[in-house]
DNA sequence: GTATCTGCAAAGAATTTGCAATCCT
DNA sequence: AGGATTGCAAATTCTTTGCAGATAC
């Protein structure tokens, strides 16, 4: 892969976004920086970057696909009331993926996992109804 | 939500699918039921069972959606080879799920785990390479 | 009876692609 | 120089939607 400027940018961009950006936000934040961009030159980047390992796409029902930058292991979290995107600390899957290995003989390379829920935020005040107590 | 004999239909071929079709597959096995079913229908019932939770919308990136009539808790497997979508069984996420409740203060109602990997028919002859003995 | 559902076709949204010009190395 | 990359616009793909007629309750 050949240095460009543009997808320099690009991930950049992303590298430096925590809210997991779509093509187009990415597309809108590059824009101020190489302003003649194209939506076009974005997504052919995005799709290189990820297919390179350098970011990651979340796949997202009834949403456009995200990108997240961090390489570290984490899980997604997704409100179901504000549809906003929730990084979540990844907790025991290395074990998941050991036992998944050793008992159904294939080979993981990768995993996305995305929870589907209502965020601390939007559980303000939902709290009696789910049995939550508030920390 | 008022019975349809193409609901109904395409619930039942959900629900005898084992390989996790997609709205063009899923609308191919009803129109030799129903000849004369459309695609929109299908995806307009497909829609309405996945938000009456009757089935399971699968996103995968890089293709379309997928459905998946199991109720019972298990993960998805994607092989980056052969692309096929296995089932895999649900092992030890519900301590996960707790654990993100307490710490993360808040409520899951679902999720979605999606493994990558090279499935074991891809694997044959991979073996060596990966350090994977075979059963 | 009337609200919901359907088939059809057209529209919409997201993403990809063909091409000539431009940019890296 | 020569292949990769870009901007642009058109094409593609998947999915949704408006509408008039049919169907369920």
């Amino acid at each position: 892969m050949r240095y460009s400027k543009q997808r320099e940018t690009i991930l950049n961009v992303v590298n430096h976004s925590s809210d997991h950006p779509t093509a187009e936000m990415v597309y809108h934040k590059v824009k101020k920086l190489i302003p003649n961009i194209s939506l076009g030159t974005v997504y052919r980047n995005l799709n290189a970057l990820v297919e390179a390992s350098q970011i990651k796409r979340i796949s997202i029902p009834k949403d456009v696909d995200h990108f997240d930058h961090r390489h570290d292991e984490h899980y997604h979290f997704c409100c179901t009331e504000c549809h906003h995107l929730y990084d979540l600390p990844g907790i025991t899957i290395h074990q998941l993926v050991q036992e998944l290995e050793q008992d159904e003989m294939v080979k993981i390379m990768d995993y996305e996992v995305l929870f589907y829920g209502i965020c601390s935020q939007c559980l303000k005040g939902k709290e009696d109804s789910y049995g939550i107590k508030r920390k």
